[in-house]
DNA sequence: AGCTTAAATGCAACAGTGTTGCGATTAGGG
DNA sequence: CCCTAATCGCAACACTGTTGCATTTAAGCT
């Protein structure tokens, strides 16, 4: 998973960095997304120090790479679980748990963009979001109600 | 259209003071939408004076009536144009003038539903932004390339 | 393995954004 | 015209994000 985004690095002609590297490894072991400076202080836990502008600069530049994306709705960081391929990516975020899915639907675009022509408008692309709970926080919830 | 919001605001138990009309106005009049500072900066424009903190306030007060929403993709407020009902609101956003549509569409929502309920996700709200470009501005665009 | 150098990082300083507590003001009911 | 809870303004602060420039480093080349 991390080596396949170090050699999009390496063949976008990227220099395969310290901190380029310790920023993928702690998206890869994160469950739920995070800001820069969760990050920092994350890695900082283990020992490494980076600077936060250094993650800043990182994350755009794999955002640009689709390496990673940026949440809309939290401004949080995720790395991309589809590859690093164009597109419209979706996601489904456990508002409980901050756990979430990443997909993409081509129909769920056709549909949009159809609407979209009503107005007269020219859709270049999505950004979707949904937000609920997970299988695993509904169930939790679910039982709660029952004991109560 | 404020008369409207003002409406809501007294039904709720909520004071309709200078502060509350006068964010109100500034979202109704703007083509675009607006940041804190962006609202605090054209009321000054008008002698008109608001302490950023109590601008803050309003539109969180706002958006939990549903008078406005805070766009994901910009984090920036809008007047809602669709009346202060529940439901999923939806809006298409011209990249280049700023201006935009709120919409609604049940197909939308079950579509997606539907999808998610494969993944065992259970979904209670959608945020969705479409990004592209106005019928004026993709005209305009046309006619640029024509001439080149 | 040691040079070389463009790319990347670190640092300092700063600007912008958003939050909290508390005292002063005000809308709106009696 | 009072009264008072609701709202606002102010001060102080924390967090987030940006820029310019000096220093370090990855990686290509001997
Ligand atoms: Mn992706
Ligand atoms: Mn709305
Ligand atoms: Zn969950
Ligand atoms: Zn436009």
């Amino acid at each position: 998973m991390v080596q396949d985004s170090i050699r999009v690095l390496q063949t976008q002609g990227y220099k395969v960095t310290k901190p380029r590297r310790q920023v993928l490894e702690i998206l890869e072991e994160a469950q739920e997304s995070l800001s820069p400076y969760d990050i920092q202080r994350l890695l900082r836990r283990q020992g490494k120090h980076l600077n936060h502008v250094t993650i800043y600069r990182i994350l755009d530049l794999f955002c640009s790479l689709n390496l990673a994306h940026k949440l809309l709705s939290t401004g949080r960081f995720v790395k991309c679980s589809l590859g690093d391929k164009e597109g419209c990516h979706r996601f489904m975020v456990c508002h409980r748990c901050g756990t979430l899915q990443e997909f993409a639907d081509e129909r769920l675009c056709q549909e949009e963009n159809g609407f979209a022509r009503n107005f007269d408008f020219h859709t270049e692309y999505h950004l979707s979001e949904s937000s609920g709970l997970c299988s695993n926080c509904y169930r939790k919830q679910h039982q709660k109600q029952e004991n109560a």
